[in-house]
DNA sequence: CGGATCATTGAAGTCCCTCAAGTCCTGTGG
DNA sequence: CCACAGGACTTGAGGGACTTCAATGATCCG
């Protein structure tokens, strides 16, 4: 971002916010007067089906804006919750229209993340259709680590990855004993060890073969 | 759209194309110098995995916008086919920059589009992960009749849909076979007939419900 | 008429789900 | 300090939804 950019997106900001584990930031069906951009913590953005089920859409990482359904279309397609102690920058949704008549840099930004939740959401939607138990947990703990690379959360080929093995499941449409069982079998072939809420992940190269991933070098991403 | 957005957008319109069916409008990984808006006809976005298989990611119809991926990310996520004739206005790919700096409610409207997208990549995979096969295939069809509605494809409550039981099996991660039994069952109790390139729902009301889908209304959608 | 494509149907197999315990750990209160 | 409850993780067994295999119709077209 040049020095003008980050001086108007700070005149746009309204303040900091400070959440604990377990808070639901994000409503679906909500039209949040607030947007937020994550600048430490992680949470969930899940789906609740009429029948109880849950699906967790993503998992949510230092750097992501929330509520950008809710800033264009007036409505969040999914909620958003906590997992840790969570710190957000806050935004007026009303002021989105400002970008794009003043700073149209900004603007193309919140497209060029649109554009790239769609893109993640693509290949969501292939694992879950079409990659059978293990390659969809070596998918996604694959996904998830190359994101943490990006931002600097690794080290030492581990990371900090405090979610439960309910979410992960929630996320890949499979069942907690079977995501259990998954993660044990990929536990003892070393391929990558998840416990204590670290993730080890020895060597990339090798779980996102078995992912059926060919390019695990992390997405270019705008900071909003 | 104003008028002077028209004008605008005219300015901005290459030309038209017009394709055969199974035709490849656009190649995942690639990175199209053209953008098009779907005037006739419909289509498949979907991806291939390496090991062979394929994602059905969405079903194209008129007034959708297609490489808006390649315009901002540079690269596209899934392929785009033709299933049957279609036309498209093409538009130049470099030229995007422009809508941001002289018309925001265009570029606010690419935006707008993008969130439309991920908000049904959300529900598409909330249906891939947690929907059985009979709700999924509901799902599905009700959708694709909601967007048909809109668009003034369905008349006496049938529209046209010239698609292969294959490409909505690969579209909801199911089997062929087991696609082809589940739309039997749906036929047999007259919730949803799709023969001979028709689906016919006699009760979309009833077919919704089926579908765990509460919201019937169609979203409200920009043209670009 | 032969070949190709798509739809349909039956049968056998399997991946994954559900059910059901049991372990480990943490926090809480007596 | 120990008893107890709760939550997450683990593990085994049985069942079912869906897949794969295989064969048959149906339609179209050169």
């Amino acid at each position: 971002m040049k020095p003008e950019e980050l001086r108007f997106m700070r005149k746009f900001k309204v303040g900091e916010l400070v959440v604990d584990a377990g808070t639901t930031i994000l409503m679906e069906g909500s039209n949040s007067p607030q947007l937020f951009t994550v600048l430490h913590g992680m949470g969930l953005r899940y789906k609740l089906l009429e029948n109880g089920k849950r699906q967790v859409v993503n998992f949510v990482f230092p750097g992501d804006f929330l509520g950008l359904q809710a800033g264009v279309m007036g409505e969040m397609g999914h909620s958003v919750e906590a997992t840790m102690k969570m710190t957000l920058c806050v935004f007026d949704r009303t002021e989105i229209w400002t970008f794009y008549k003043e700073q149209p840099s900004r603007a193309f930004a919140m497209t060029w993340l649109a554009a790239i939740e769609e893109h993640f959401l693509g290949e969501a939607v292939a694992t879950l259709g079409q990659r059978d138990a293990q390659e969809s947990v070596a998918w996604a703990l694959t996904k998830i680590f190359i994101r943490g690379q990006a931002l600097g959360l690794v080290d030492n080929s581990a990371m900090r990855l405090p979610f439960k093995q309910q979410d992960l499941a929630d996320a890949l449409g499979l069942s907690l004993v079977h995501t259990n069982k998954t993660l044990a079998r990929l536990k003892s072939s070393q391929l990558a060890v998840w416990s204590d809420g670290i993730l080890r992940i020895p060597d990339l190269k090798k779980l996102g073969g078995l992912a059926l991933l060919d390019d695990l070098s992390p997405i270019n991403r705008p900071i909003i």
